[in-house]
DNA sequence: ACGGTTATGACA
DNA sequence: TTGTCATAA
C-alpha cells in the first residue's frame, strides 16, 4: 500500500464514525509511527470502509396495496393493484402486489394493461379528496411503521415507505450481552436471512448454514456485529408485522448505500446482510444503474461517456480523474462507491421536511383560465391547510415558504416552451391567505411565463396558454421554541433563569395576534408592487408579505411539547452531512479526507483537539458554553427580547433558539375568518430564524469550531447527537462549472 | 403528452 | 434567497 493510500484511510479514519470511535477508543493520532500499529490492529473491512457502523434500511412491500389490504382484508392474498385516476385506460399503477408481478403487471402499467396480463387482478383506487388523489392514508400507515422502527437505534424517514436505522449501539451491546454464539436457539425470521457470500450448497440447510454464520465464533468483529444486526432487524421486522399487519424487507450493511441496494435484493418480506466481504464482489457485478442516484443522467454518463456496465468498473479511474469529469463531489463520490464506501449518516428524522399538494392536467384537462386555475389552487391549498394544521397539532411544527409549482404550455409563438418559473413566499396560516398567495404567486409566474405582453385572461377562455400541473407546497417547516426540547429540557436547571415561557401554542394564537389595519397597502412584500397594478382584478387580494413592519408584534410561542421534539432536530446542521446529491452527489468522505477539503482549518483542528485534548479542561466543560452563550447574548442586548407589547420573547436554548432568537411574528389576525384557530396564525419568516438559520455557526456566541469535541462526552448520548449534528463539517463547494444537460456531465479535460 | 404525486437536495 | 434541475419511490 502506497503512503498515499495510507495516509489517506488513515485521514479518514480520524474523522470516521467518531460514535464507535468514542466507545472503542481507537484515537488515530495521524502520525507516521502509528501506519503499522493501527493497519494491523483494525479490522480490514473497518480499514477500508471507514466504517464499523451497522446500518439497516427497512422497504415496505408494495407498500400501498398492503394498506388497502389491511382494510380490504378479502384482498389478502389475491393479485392487486393500488392505481389512480380510472379515467384514461384505466388508470395509472402506483403499486403492485407480489402475486400480481408473477402474472406479468408492472408498475410503468394503466389499469387496463394490467387486466389485461392479470384479468383476475383486483384494482383499488387511491382515495380522492377535493377532485385528487388523497394519499394520507398510505402517509399515517407510514407513521405507524417508524414508530415501530424508530424504537430502536436513530431513525430516518427516507421515503413515505422507507426508513434506515443506525444499529450500531444496539449491535454493540447485544454482542457484549447476548452474543448469537450464545444464544440457544435463533427466531426463524433470523435464520431465513441471506448472506450475500455465504454459499449454500446442494442438500445443505440453509437456515442451518446462516445458523452457523451468525454464531461464528472467529468471525471478524464486523461480521458479527453484522450478525446482531440481522438479529435486532428481523425482530423489529416481526414487530412492524404484529403492529401494522405489514410485511417489510431489510437490508442490514456497514453503511446505508449497502443496506438501501440489500433491502431490494430479497423481497418481499424478507431480510439481506452485507458482510464487508461480501462487496466487492457484489459491486463488481452491479450494473451502473442500479446504484442509488446513479439511475439517471449521471448514471447514462458513466454508461456512454466511460463505457461502464457496473459500479466496480469504476475502480480503474483514479479519483482525481473522476474529479475532473464530475467535480470534485461527484468525483470523490463515484470513487466512493466503487469501493463501497459511504459515510452518509442516518439522520434520525421521523418528519418531512415539507408538504405538497398537486394536480396534473394532461393534455384536453389543461386549465385555459384564471377561473379554473383559481378553482383547483383553492383544493389545492385547502389540502395543504390541512396538512400543515396537522403538523401544527401533531408535531408543533410551522411551515415558513409557500412554493407554487406550475407547468404550462403556450401555443403558437416565439418561445414556447419557455418553463413557468415557481414563486415563493412567506407562508401565512389560514385557507384563505394561503389560497390567496398561491394565486397571487400564480400570476406572478403566469406573468413571466408569457411575457411583459399579454397578460389579460380573465374568467373567459384564452387561446394562448394551457396549464398542465399545478402545485402548491410548504417548507422550511421548523419545531416552534419550546421549553421541552431535549436540550432544553437538559439544561432546565442548570442555567441562569432562560426566559423560557410555558405559554402555550393556543395562547398564541388566541392573543399573540394584535389588531392591525387589515389594509396591507402600508405593508413591504415580497410580492412586488408592480404586480397589482398589472392585475387590477387582483384588487382586494392582499399581498404575501413579510410580516416585519412596526405593527407587527413579535410573540412567544414557547409551548409544552409532550415528547413530541425527539422527533426531529429542529435546527437543520450547518454542513450537509448525511445529504445525497444528484446533481453533484456529495462526497460522504469531504472531512475525512481532508485533502479535498479547502475549509477543512477549523474541522482538523477539530479533529487534533479530539486527538490531543482527550482531559476536560476547566472551562470547556458544555455548562460553560452554554453558561457564556448566554450571557453574551444578554449582554448582547438581544434584538428580540420584547414584543411590540413588551412581552418577553424567549431566549431559551431550544436549538433553533441558540442559533436564532426566538421570535415570531403576526399579523392580519384580525380578519381572518375560519372557524378553526389555526387559520389565525401567521408564520411569516420573519424575526432571525430564518435570518440566522443558515448562519448558525456564527449565530452563536461563540464559535463552534473552537469548541472541543471532547466536552460532548459530557452529555448523555441523546443529546450528544444532536451536539455532532452540529458540528458537522460543511461540504466542499464545488470549482468544477457544469452544466445540467447530460453532455456536461462530461466535461472535456481542461488540464491539458 | 397519461409515470403520477410527493419529496429531497445541490447549485446558480 | 429563490428558482431550477435532478433523482427517487
Amino acid at each position: 500500500m502506497s503512503d498515499g493510500k495510507k495516509k489517506r484511510l488513515l485521514e479518514r479514519e480520524e474523522f470516521a464514525g467518531q460514535k464507535n470511535e468514542r466507545k472503542r477508543k481507537q484515537h488515530l493520532e495521524g502520525k507516521e509511527e502509528d501506519y503499522r500499529r493501527i493497519e494491523e490492529a483494525m479490522p480490514v473491512a473497518r480499514r477500508e470502509t471507514c466504517d464499523g457502523r451497522v446500518i439497516a434500511h427497512v422497504d415496505m412491500d408494495c407498500f400501498y396495496v398492503q394498506v388497502e389490504q389491511r382494510t380490504q382484508p378479502n384482498l389478502r392474498g389475491l393479485p392487486t393493484a393500488v392505481i389512480q385516476y380510472n379515467s384514461y385506460k384505466g388508470g395509472a399503477l402506483i403499486a403492485v402486489s407480489y402475486e400480481a408481478r408473477k402474472c406479468g403487471v408492472k408498475r410503468s402499467m394503466r389499469g387496463d394493461e394490467a387486466k389485461e396480463a392479470c384479468p383476475q387482478i383486483q384494482l383499488v383506487q387511491v382515495p380522492v379528496a377535493r377532485g385528487k388523489a388523497n394519499l394520507n392514508s398510505y402517509r399515517n400507515a407510514g407513521s405507524e411503521v417508524v414508530s415501530v422502527l424508530s424504537q430502536k437505534g436513530r431513525c430516518e424517514r427516507a421515503s413515505i415507505d422507507e426508513v434506515y436505522l443506525d444499529l450500531t449501539d444496539a449491535a454493540e451491546t447485544m454482542l457484549m450481552e447476548t452474543p448469537p454464539e450464545s444464544m440457544q436457539d435463533i427466531e426463524d425470521e433470523v435464520l431465513k436471512s441471506h448472506i450475500l457470500g455465504l454459499e449454500i450448497k446442494d442438500g445443505s440447510d440453509a437456515k442451518e448454514e446462516v445458523r452457523k454464520w451468525l454464531c461464528r465464533s472467529d468471525a471478524t468483529y464486523q461480521d458479527k456485529l453484522l450478525a446482531c444486526g440481522a438479529l435486532i432487524v428481523a425482530d423489529l421486522r416481526m414487530q412492524v408485522l404484529k403492529e401494522t399487519e405489514f410485511t417489510c424487507s431489510a437490508g442490514v450493511a456497514h453503511n446505508k448505500m449497502l443496506a438501501k441496494l440489500a433491502s431490494a435484493m430479497n423481497k418481499p418480506a424478507q431480510q439481506t446482510v452485507v458482510p464487508q466481504s461480501s462487496v466487492e464482489e457484489l459491486l463488481a457485478s452491479l450494473p451502473i444503474k442500479k446504484m442509488k442516484h446513479l439511475g439517471g443522467k449521471l448514471g447514462s454518463s458513466l454508461q456512454s461517456d466511460l463505457g461502464l456496465n457496473t459500479v466496480g468498473e469504476l475502480l480503474q479511474f483514479s479519483e482525481e480523474k473522476l474529479q475532473q469529469w464530475y467535480g470534485i463531489n461527484t468525483g470523490t463520490w463515484l470513487w466512493n462507491i466503487a469501493r463501497g464506501i459511504n459515510g452518509e449518516e442516518v439522520e434520525g428524522r421521523l418528519l418531512p421536511k415539507s408538504h405538497g399538494s398537486g394536480k396534473t392536467f394532461p393534455g384536453p384537462q389543461a386549465l385555459k383560465t384564471i377561473d379554473s386555475v383559481q378553482h383547483w389552487l383553492n383544493e389545492l391549498c385547502e389540502e395543504l391547510n390541512e396538512r400543515i394544521n396537522s403538523d401544527l397539532d401533531q408535531n408543533k411544527r410551522i411551515a415558513h415558504t409557500l412554493t407554487l409549482h406550475a407547468r404550462a404550455y403556450k401555443t403558437g409563438d416565439s418561445d414556447s416552451n419557455r418553463k413557468f418559473p415557481s414563486k415563493s413566499c412567506p407562508l401565512r396560516y389560514g385557507a384563505r391567505k394561503i389560497q390567496e398567495d398561491a394565486l397571487i404567486l400564480f400570476q406572478a409566474g403566469l406573468r413571466d411565463f408569457l411575457g411583459v405582453y399579454n397578460s389579460k385572461a380573465h374568467g373567459s377562455e384564452n387561446n394562448n396558454w394551457g396549464v398542465t400541473s399545478l402545485s402548491v407546497s410548504a417548507s422550511k417547516i421548523v419545531p416552534i421554541p419550546s421549553g421541552t426540547h431535549s436540550i432544553v429540557k437538559y439544561f432546565g436547571g442548570q442555567l441562569p433563569s432562560s426566559s423560557t415561557s410555558n405559554q402555550s401554542l393556543d395562547v398564541v394564537i388566541d392573543e399573540a395576534a394584535p389588531s392591525s389595519p387589515s389594509g396591507s397597502e402600508n405593508r413591504s412584500g415580497l410580492i412586488p408592487c408592480e404586480l397589482r397594478l398589472e392585475y387590477p382584478e387582483d384588487k382586494g387580494i392582499k399581498h404575501p408579505k413579510a410580516c416585519l413592519d412596526q405593527q407587527d408584534s413579535l410573540c412567544n410561542v414557547s409551548s409544552e411539547v409532550d415528547g413530541l421534539t425527539e422527533e426531529s432536530s429542529p435546527m437543520p446542521p450547518p454542513g450537509n452531512e448525511g445529504r445525497m446529491p444528484h446533481n453533484e452527489p456529495r462526497t460522504d468522505l469531504p472531512a475525512k479526507d481532508p485533502r479535498l477539503v479547502s475549509n477543512t482549518s477549523s474541522l482538523k483542528a477539530v479533529g487534533k483537539k479530539k486527538a490531543a485534548g482527550k482531559k476536560l479542561q476547566g472551562n470547556s466543560s458544555i455548562i460553560n458554553i452554554f453558561n457564556n452563550y448566554h450571557n453574551s447574548q444578554s449582554s448582547m442586548g438581544q434584538k428580540n427580547v420584547t414584543n411590540a407589547q413588551g412581552v418577553e420573547v424567549s431566549s431559551s436554548l431550544g436549538s433553533q433558539a441558540a442559533t436564532a432568537s426566538v421570535s415570531y411574528s403576526t399579523c392580519n389576525q384580525v380578519e381572518v375568518l375560519d372557524e378553526n384557530p389555526h387559520e389565525e396564525f401567521d408564520a411569516t419568516n420573519s424575526g432571525s430564524i430564518i435570518a440566522n438559520a443558515p448562519h448558525g455557526r456564527q449565530a452563536w456566541g461563540y464559535n463552534i469550531n473552537e469548541i472541543d469535541p471532547s466536552i460532548i462526552d459530557e452529555l448523555p448520548p441523546d443529546i450528544q447527537e444532536e451536539f455532532r449534528t452540529w458540528l458537522r463539517p460543511q461540504k466542499r463547494p464545488n470549482v468544477v462549472k457544469r452544466g445540467s444537460s447530460i453532455t456536461h456531465y462530461f466535461l472535456p479535460d481542461k488540464s491539458r
